[in-house]
DNA sequence: ACAACGCTATAACACTGTTATAGATATGGC
DNA sequence: GCCATATCTATAACAGTGTTATAGCGTTGT
């Protein structure tokens, strides 16, 4: 689709670094091949983006804007702490989908590359989606009471370990990380009830 | 001391690159430097490590003995479950001290880098630290029995979890990793009891 | 003392991000 | 319509990276 689009616009960068990202992961992101691949030459990277680092905080955002919707698609009950179990699950799903934007989301494979303060407040939004879920288990009575952003990374602490272990295939092998996942989720859950 | 050693040799390589790391992060380890502060000259990082990835992975190696000695080092009471409470301070206090080397265990910041089946081995045996602790809880009734290796693994995914978000200083300002870290080991160790 | 070997250091190669420079293309004023 | 200007693009150059090949020195065994 869209056969030949004249302009090498930031959203044609934007997909080819994406793409990249996904098929041949974070090595393969350099400001030549993303040039090449979106059409055009390795200047219009730096007039449209600043640089690379620019691309990759662009990168940055999409994945936790992805990680956030989907967290937010999880359907509300009645049950709110059913829902954060299954926000949990969708959290993992996710990474497991992404997992290429799942490292370039939490680790700094790029020596110079820190997340700028936009970039970051993105990954605040995200967590907000479990904030707001917590939230209301405790208006439930569900959940101990208390600072629900604070409550949420608790729980997004409880995601991110067993799922950045697994993507790195650290621990013994043949572990069940599926079953790591849910019996975290679990107890953290119970913890904070 | 040693003013002069006259063979380059491994330990000083060693040594300069795990300095470079702990002084001016993983991004000050290129191999010229580390041949330049070692005194000997790049092809001594070839010769004997075999490349960049072999200094890595002594690196590695020298983070997980690190960690897994900080582990070990906990002393041994009447009560397992409060023993392995401390290994997860433990566990925190050092990737506090040692930063850049825990990014480099759990941080895939070289796009190319892969640690050997060696170097793994070397993962899995620090996790062998807190499993046989798990065992002792397990063999005083204190924690449900199963295999003490996945039980010893959620357990170092509740570590990592809080402790890898806290380096990277992710989560929003302010936040109390303390109180996340001491949570989450509680729950998951209430949890698995 | 001599020969052979191993190890060291220097320089070259292919690649990276980034920047400067020349060229083409489009725009604005008449 | 035509020219001057300005922007935007593409090419090439620069400093740095990991790695490899090559020439030189030192050491060692006989």
């Amino acid at each position: 689709m869209t056969p030949r689009t004249p302009d090498t616009s930031a959203e044609a960068i934007l997909h080819a670094a994406s793409t990249l990202l996904a098929e041949e992961g974070p090595s393969a992101l350099t400001v030549r091949r993303i040039a090449a691949a979106a059409g055009g030459s390795t200047m219009n990277v730096y007039s449209r983006f600043g640089g690379k680092d620019g691309v990759l905080d662009a990168l940055f955002v999409e994945g936790f804007t992805g990680l956030g919707d989907a967290m937010s698609r999880v359907r509300t009950t009645a049950d709110p702490l059913a829902d954060l179990t299954r926000c949990g699950r969708a959290y993992r799903t996710f990474a497991l989908a992404h997992p290429t934007h799942y490292e370039l989301m939490f680790d700094r494979y790029v020596p110079g590359y820190e997340p700028s303060p936009d970039a970051k407040a993105a990954a605040i939004r995200a967590l907000s989606m479990l904030a707001d879920r917590v939230r209301k288990a405790m208006d439930a009575g569900q959940l101990r009471s208390g600072d629900p952003m604070a409550t949420a990374t608790v729980i997004w602490a409880a995601q991110h370990g067993p799922v950045s272990l697994e993507l790195k295939s650290a621990g013994p092998p043949g572990t069940n990380w599926e079953g790591v996942h849910r019996m975290l989720t679990q107890a953290i859950i119970n913890g904070l009830a």
